[in-house]
DNA sequence: CTGAAAGCGCTTACAG
DNA sequence: CTGAAAGCGCTTACAG
């Protein structure tokens, strides 16, 4: 069932059709023929092709969005599907894409000729600053700034920190780990979650966070905490890049016979479904990721209209949840 | 840059670029000519619209993915992952969309004309029946028998329970139990693996496990491990639905004091990132998601050639990962 | 206010 | 073996 099987059934011509569906402006239409036109659509169960609207405007309803070639979590899974409601309730389908994949970036773009572009995470240089040449919106989000001098969006990450050292501040915590994650590929990321908490630390007069770097697994954990431990003035509270290290690091604990918040409060950023579960039940930063997601698609669709977006939310897109291993 | 723009510089007609690229059938094209064409195509960095070739076609590149409206985990969102890079290397690109989304599932397929649809879960009855009837192919998969009795693919979940309990035996556990999610919508997925479980047993020699629901959180998993330990012959050891129960019957048994595996055992289904930092880290049954997701996206391959796919992966798609708490 | 018509970039029978 | 041409279903300037 076509545009013109509908203009057939509501006795007008195939653009008339069009005119209605799309709004088009410069077109005064009757109310009385915009009826027809919509009862027909009703009736006939009609819905315009995607691929001849794409063909014809020369480019999709397609959103191209990217995501980094490290490991995603729980958190990023759950802001790409509400990011994709969010864009689908605007009549925009996410094409989700990792970088890095078989394809290159730059074919993909060729052939779908999206409307708009969510980086999340750093582009490659050449092909990035093409795309952003093209005149299709290019939204970076959850880069870190240096990655993106002239990011369009960035979630306040540097927020997470702050309200981890906050929390740990506000339970007497004068001496603040830092655990970071090895893996290069999340420091960009992980830049903007440290500074907030150097940041903080700074303004309520603590001594800077000590950072170690560990990887995702118990024997690494352990060590980390065994260094904390072993400074002159040991730490006796460590933020957490995420949950994920949280966990490892509650695990390398149990290894020392140690136990949280006492020998060591540990808060980490996220709340992962299985943070209540963990031993002792895991106190953490949560995003807001509706909220967020929300905020995303809607700097897209104003991008794609030519608006100015909305500022980006902050104390909203965070919270505390104290349980109990800090 | 177009075909028309290849055709030139290759010094040949358009239709001759497009027979090369598609390696059509019934044309002989000298090696000579099919070499200027690549060559122009390689310089120009020409990729095909993929409108225009979905709307001459009448049908897209695009696979719709349908997630059913329940909650998914870690693993389902890897094996949307695995499965949406799988079918970009056939050159199709996965639409991933949750089932009771703000738009008609109905509308979304007029509207992209998909090359097949991929169902993780039960379709509506009038819109599975009417999208099976079109000839565009459709795959079920992770949905139970009773959902589709003429399933076209269904990874063999049974096989979870029967490694589950062969773990246990193996251990010398002769009573059984098995943790339920109370949730109604989990329930097509739950009987496959506990059917195996229960077939296992019959195996074995061994009563049925004996089936408590729980709802994810703590409390719950405290009185489901309660009933468990109050039977005439109290259960020793539990097969969880997955490892976000299996975590959460951990967590239950702290706060009544027993330790797994001695007081009570517990195995999961995923091995999620986490379970090697559950206190006592998790024992679980593995799923090979890069193979199952590969198979899922050579079906839908074969599907849309008309070709026999391969048969389904059966062992190879499950492991045991035997760690500590059972 | 409405409609005839061009044209987006392909694929594919068909004629040569 | 190759190419001219039709046509997929829209959008949109343009003529009336």
């Amino acid at each position: 069932v076509t545009a013109t099987d509908v203009a057939r059934a509501a006795g007008v011509s195939q653009a008339t059709v069009s005119y209605v569906l799309n709004n088009a402006p410069n077109q005064t239409i009757p109310e009385q023929t915009r009826q027809r036109v919509l009862a027909a659509v009703q009736e006939l169960g009609y819905t315009p092709s995607a691929a001849a609207r794409a063909l014809r405007r020369g480019r999709s309803d397609s959103v191209l969005l990217i995501l980094p070639d490290w490991p995603i979590g729980a958190t990023v899974s759950a802001l790409i599907e509400h990011v994709s409601l969010e864009l689908e309730r605007h009549g925009l389908h996410a094409l989700v894409r990792r970088l890095g994949a078989e394809q290159p970036l730059m074919t993909l773009w060729r052939e779908i000729e999206p409307a708009a572009l969510i980086a999340l995470g750093p582009l490659g240089a050449p092909e990035g600053a093409l795309m952003e040449a093209s005149g299709v919106p290019v939204v970076r989000a959850l880069t870190s700034a240096a990655d993106a001098p002239n990011d369009v969006f960035v979630v306040p990450q540097e927020l997470t920190g702050a309200l981890q050292v906050q929390h740990l501040a506000a339970r007497g915590h004068r001496r603040i780990g830092y655990a970071a994650p090895r893996d290069q590929r999340l420091h960009g990321f992980l830049h903007l979650r440290l500074d907030g908490a150097r940041r903080e630390c700074l303004d309520l007069g603590l001594d800077a966070p000590v950072v170690e770097e560990l990887e995702l697994d118990v024997d690494s954990a352990k060590r980390a905490v065994e260094r904390w431990r072993q400074l002159d003035q040991p730490v006796t509270a460590v933020c957490a890049y995420n949950d994920d290290y949280a966990f490892a690091l509650l695990a390398g604990m149990r290894e020392l016979d140690l136990a949280a918040p006492e020998d060591l409060a540990i808060i980490g950023v996220d709340n992962v479904p299985l943070a209540a579960f963990a031993y002792p039940p895991l106190t953490t930063v949560d995003q807001n990721i509706p909220l967020i997601a929300a905020h995303l698609a809607q700097v897209v669709v104003d991008q794609i209209a030519g608006v100015a977006p909305p500022p980006a939310p902050r104390s909203d897109a965070f919270s505390l949840v104290v349980r109990a291993s800090a």
